[in-house]
DNA sequence: TAGATTGTTAATCGATTAACAATC
DNA sequence: TAGATTGTTAATCGATTAACAATC
């Protein structure tokens, strides 16, 4: 996973950081013109050598005695992110998660486009929410190829998950955001996020004693 | 923070695996009797060194030539989770998340019991889902300090989310699992986890490229 | 007993922070 | 120009892995 400004390998801490950023410069963007590594940290928390050393792996943004320019480092995460393109995704599992997500509009405003959504119940087949058709799981597959989608999230029972993970990856998929509380079989390096709701749940029970 | 066997400071990495261990044994319960640090990290995906060093921060559970016992280790992290205990759980929000996480039933056959759901709509206020009651956000805080309610989600449009933490905070909540997308305004070491989902997506369109 | 495997300490690896020359 | 602040290298800190005596 070669990524950086010279061909370095970009820390999985780094990556996960990345979005932060993207946050925060979204949210400063109609508010101040540039702003230093130390204030960028002290709102973000985190120290002003993490920013300079994060930010310094994809290119020099900043500038001595001024600081990073906000616009343009909003721009340059756009791109870092690759979201200047559009990204098709789809959500496999039409339960709770899947149609909260699909309702939810989490990807107005972004280049995301939710292209299908997948279910196994032969009632649900056909159904729209949102205007996002649902299709049979069993199309999975040739959906997925066909369209060239490059997410998928798995909102599926745990017991589904690693054979809906399999077809995806047989196909093409990019990339997997995994609702299901389980690890996926997947190779090593594949691009995968997991969301296992009740572990941080379990982590804040360890922590309140 | 102090919780070890001897009083020593857990690393935020370990507790963050402790879910994790605690799913694969629940998993291997009914599996086998018996399992050695090697063979669980390779099922894990960790060292077994790892595993053995995560789990002697909480005490001696395994032994000599056998490995560690899966009843009794499963038993221990019951305990050190704390979820042998009732932990009262309320949902602030009855949007898309709120709604998903009350009917997804992620709390049964577990020590967690949903109590309540809070909401700022009116027309919403004495709806039942699921059996759960939503209740008027003005209730809140006395909800919270009267019924002793232990955790708190917030499913909430980020802009009220810092308000809602506050109210929480001042009646007593112990741990926050946060859904809006921004970080929350507490003390320096207050549990709060995050489930920031579209930090995710953007992770993976990095590294997707 | 001999083999297996623990808990722990030491060595290594990686990530964060501090320091500073370069320069806007 | 002088002050501010970068990008980068070195120093520190923390987490992971390796090694091994203890012992079931």
């Amino acid at each position: 996973m070669i990524k950086g400004k010279d061909g370095t390998i970009i820390p999985r801490v780094v990556i996960e950081r990345l979005p932060r950023y993207y946050r925060y410069f979204d949210w400063l963007e109609n508010k101040m013109e540039k702003i230093s590594s130390k204030k960028l940290g002290d709102l973000i928390g985190s120290s002003a050598s993490q920013v300079r050393l994060d930010l310094s792996h994809f290119g020099d943004f900043g500038q001595q005695g001024y600081g990073y320019n906000i616009k343009k480092l909003k721009h340059e995460l756009v791109k870092i992110l690759h979201i200047n393109i559009e990204r098709k995704l789809i959500i496999v599992g039409t339960g709770n998660i899947g149609r909260a997500l699909t309702r939810y509009n989490i990807f107005k405003d972004t280049s995301f486009t939710l292209k299908a959504l997948f279910d196994i119940n032969p009632a649900l087949i056909g159904e729209k929410i949102k205007g996002v058709t649902i299709y049979d799981v069993k199309e999975l597959g040739a959906f997925v190829k066909e369209n060239r989608i490059d997410i998928a999230i798995i909102a599926v029972p745990k017991e589904a998950a690693n054979d809906i993970s399999g077809v995806l990856i047989q196909n093409g998929i990019k990339g997997i955001l995994n609702f299901a509380p389980l690890d996926l079989n997947v190779q090593e390096g594949f691009p995968v996020e997991n969301i296992h709701i009740i572990d941080k749940i379990l982590a804040l029970s360890f922590m309140i004693s």
